[in-house]
RNA sequence: GCCCCCAUCGUCCAGCGGCCUAGGACGCCUCCCUUUCAAGGAGGUAACACGGGUUCAAAUCCCGUUGGGGGUACCA
């Protein structure tokens, strides 16, 4: 019978996931979730220099952020005396041995013999014994070849005479990630390793390590297209934003990133693309996964992170814009803010927002006394000739109205336009015109929510004001 | 340099020998709706890198070329 699948991510301790990890992350979970297994964990902290507990639970708390659980964790730095056992054992039967060549003496040899880089079996006979600056070496075979069948690249084999004497223990006596690995796919029984491409050329040296293991049934090895930038090379940390983490806080909701990131190298057998994850991960097969790069498209996931955002609930969109209006972050403060007012314009919001950080400057000109004022609006609709027209009859009109409503503010813009001539050939109000300056008077851009709608919120008295303000500077 | 991989619209995904005058999505453009902006509706734009095979038939299989990418640490 086929044991239950165990799959794992394996994060390294950078402060941050970045948006590829995040992909591996997703499919291992996906596939765990789909064919009922396990999704384990595994820090791969074995870089002590670099490793910091704060590091990784910043990366664990993306992972949680995300909604991605897991069953297990661990960490491979509780497990060094696991790695340093093997390691004796193979340097015991003559599978590894020390080395003390310094990294400028390998490449010194190197370009002296005009030979490739890479480690060129220098100490394999030397016997040289424990010391400052000995590492352990893993002795590759020189002949043969060594591969595997990918499910998503097929056969993929190296030839064994191209694979250097690896360092398995550094000179410091911490394992590297290579043994580290090795030897948790094995003692975890992990079924199926499913990571980026970037990871192939060290699959060999694993696979190697896992037969001197003794180890004679390997995973699976599923290896992802990568994800690339506009430039088509792997997304990195100097040129493109990658931490997810920053994603979140611009406001693209969970389930929009990971549904977008799931298009990334797989597709649904149906082709919709926008599904709850419920039907991703019962869809789910690393078969369909391909094996070209993909692009990161943000204009792609801000329209998947619409799509999400309108679908929500109104109330649950006010509740999941909170962090980005009512708290202290907001471009008010928490005094400024009226809760209510926001939900009476949240319906009108949740249609015009993409990304949950856009929303302040929808509603700014209700919370902020002085709202900003966008001066290429200012310059433009105040500039036209009727403008001032239309503000003094809007004045005017808001003066006299009786109960202040978005239907009393839709007649006095109407108003407004036939005061200055604002009329089409029928007869009828231009109010696309008319609305203009009294939009930018009151809500200082003009382009916004819904004029009539908001000028009822914003009252009778502060909009005459603001409008009376307006007109004194045209 | 060496090793490994990839190759369908600008981008993502479909196509796994005939159903392809190549389909869907994002973007972009046009129109409709409309108090701005969105949203929505209707259209449109745009691709099988090239060259050889194999086959009655190739986007689909094979080889080569070209192009692109990844790796080449006492990082992972």
């Amino acid at each position: 019978m086929v044991a239950s699948p165990r799959v794992r991510f394996s994060p390294a301790p950078t402060g941050y996931l970045h948006v590829g990890s995040a992909r591996s992350a997703l499919f291992n979970w996906l596939y765990a979730r789909h064919t009922g297994g396990t999704f384990i964990v595994r820090v791969e902290d074995t870089d002590t220099a670099r490793s910091q507990p704060e590091l990784t639970e910043a990366v664990l708390d993306t992972l949680r952020r995300l909604g991605l659980d897991w069953d297990e964790t661990h960490h491979q730095s509780d497990r060094f005396d696991l790695y340093r056992v093997a390691a004796e054992r193979f340097l015991d039967e003559g599978l590894a041995y020390r080395c003390d060549c310094s990294q400028d003496d390998v490449k010194a040899r190197n370009e002296a013999a005009g030979g490739p880089p890479g480690y060129d079996g220098h100490c394999r006979d030397r016997n040289v014994q424990p010391g400052d600056g000995v590492v352990v070496r893993f002795r590759t075979p020189d002949e043969g070849t060594t591969g595997w069948d990918d499910v998503i690249r097929d056969r993929v084999e190296f030839e064994n005479r191209h694979l250097e004497d690896f360092v398995i223990v550094r000179s410091n006596g911490v394992p590297m990630f290579l043994l580290a690995n090795a030897i948790d796919d094995v003692d975890m029984g992990i079924t199926h390793v499913i990571r980026g491409e970037d990871l192939v050329n060290t699959t060999p040296k694993v696979l190697l390590l896992r037969q001197a293991l003794g180890d004679d049934e390997p995973p699976v090895y599923a290896h992802l297209p990568l994800i690339v930038n506009e430039a088509r090379k792997k997304l990195s940390k100097r040129r493109d934003d990658v931490n997810i983490g920053d994603y979140l806080d611009r406001g693209f909701l969970p389930e929009a990133m990971l549904n977008y990131l799931a298009t990334l190298g797989w597709g649904a057998p149906d082709g919709v693309e926008l599904r709850p994850m419920a039907e991703i991960v019962q869809l789910f097969e690393l078969t369909d996964i391909g094996k070209s790069p993909a692009a990161f498209d943000l204009k792609k996931l801000s329209h998947f992170n619409g799509e999400y955002l309108r679908a929500l609930p109104v109330d649950e969109f006010v509740e999941r814009v909170e962090p980005w209006i009512g708290g202290p972050d907001a471009p008010w403060s928490p005094d400024q803010f009226d809760r209510d007012a926001f939900g009476r314009l949240a319906p009108l919001v949740q249609e015009r927002t993409k990304t949950l950080d856009e929303v302040p400057e929808l509603v700014d000109w209700l919370f902020l006394a002085d709202p900003p004022e966008d001066q290429a609006s200012w310059d433009k609709e105040m500039g036209k000739p009727h403008a001032s027209a239309v503000l003094d009859s809007a004045i005017a009109g808001a003066e006299a109205a009786g109960e202040w409503t978005a239907d009393a503010v839709r007649a006095l813009v109407e108003k407004a336009a036939h005061d200055a001539g604002l009329v089409g050939a029928e007869g009828n109000p231009q109010l696309a015109k008319a609305q203009a300056p009294v939009r930018v008077a009151t809500l200082g851009r003009s382009k916004g929510l819904p004029l009539f709608e908001s000028l009822e919120l914003l009252g009778h008295d502060e909009t005459v004001r603001r409008l009376r303000a307006a007109r004194s500077r045209v």
